[in-house]
DNA sequence: GCCAATTTGTACGTATGTATT
DNA sequence: TAATACATACGTACAAATTGG
């Protein structure tokens, strides 16, 4: 969905949101769209797309690789490990056996991302 | 003194480390100079004397304040007196008598800006 | 090793809006 | 009201890093 501009909010503000809702939701798993990509796809500035991309940048969520692309930040996966913590230790007792059921669907979904990542940036849970 | 295009550092770095000298050494005092004026006195655009500003301001030296100017942060003011500690014991003790000729020069320098602040943002020792 | 495509970095320019004095 | 100063948003061009053919 596109951004509102006859909204008094900043367009690069609500682009933030936008991007920052996608990372956590899991719409974007590991590379956020290119800039390009993105002025494309809200109608708006390359300008205004790295300024949105800017404040994840500083709040860490975001980390950027010249001639790459930009990235979730390692920082923010593991934010998302510890909040399943619980049941990291479940699956960890049960080796992932039928009691894995438990886990939400959104959960499901998180560690299908996780497993994509490099194995050097891949959480020890997961390793192996 | 002006910037060197022929460096490859980065313009906006350049005169990031150019205010932030002039911030420390007391060229500005209070209130730095508007976007305006830095462009017209370093041959650069707004959004390159907006970019090194941006960063003094991230880094906590700076505070931007829309429709009045960018000024030097209480937190940086603070940091001064810190390392003026000493001396300041001093004065308390000796009541700003002649042993103060002891500081140097760039400290009373120092004494007369910070003199020069609204009351509530004075330091304690400066008030009476 | 080279070349081309992709992606982010740097720097310029312009216009208009908002806040303060 | 007018002038000043920062905020937002658009656009352009070229440089530098990375990847894949």
């Amino acid at each position: 969905m596109s951004l509102d501009y006859t909204n008094s909010i900043p367009l690069h503000v609500q682009l933030k949101q936008k991007i920052e809702q996608n990372v956590y939701n899991g719409r974007y798993a590991d590379k956020i769209p290119s800039e390009r990509e993105l002025m494309d796809e809200y109608y708006v500035n390359r300008s205004t797309v790295r300024q949105s991309i800017q404040q994840l940048v500083l709040e860490g969520i975001l980390v950027k690789k010249p001639g790459k692309g930009t990235f979730i930040a390692v920082s923010t996966i593991n934010d998302w490990l510890g909040s399943l913590s619980s049941t990291s230790e479940n699956m960890e007792k049960m080796g992932m056996t039928p009691g894995a059921k438990l886990i939400t669907l959104q959960e499901i979904e998180l560690f299908g991302r996780l497993k994509k990542l490099p194995s050097w940036k891949r959480p020890t849970i997961l390793k192996e």
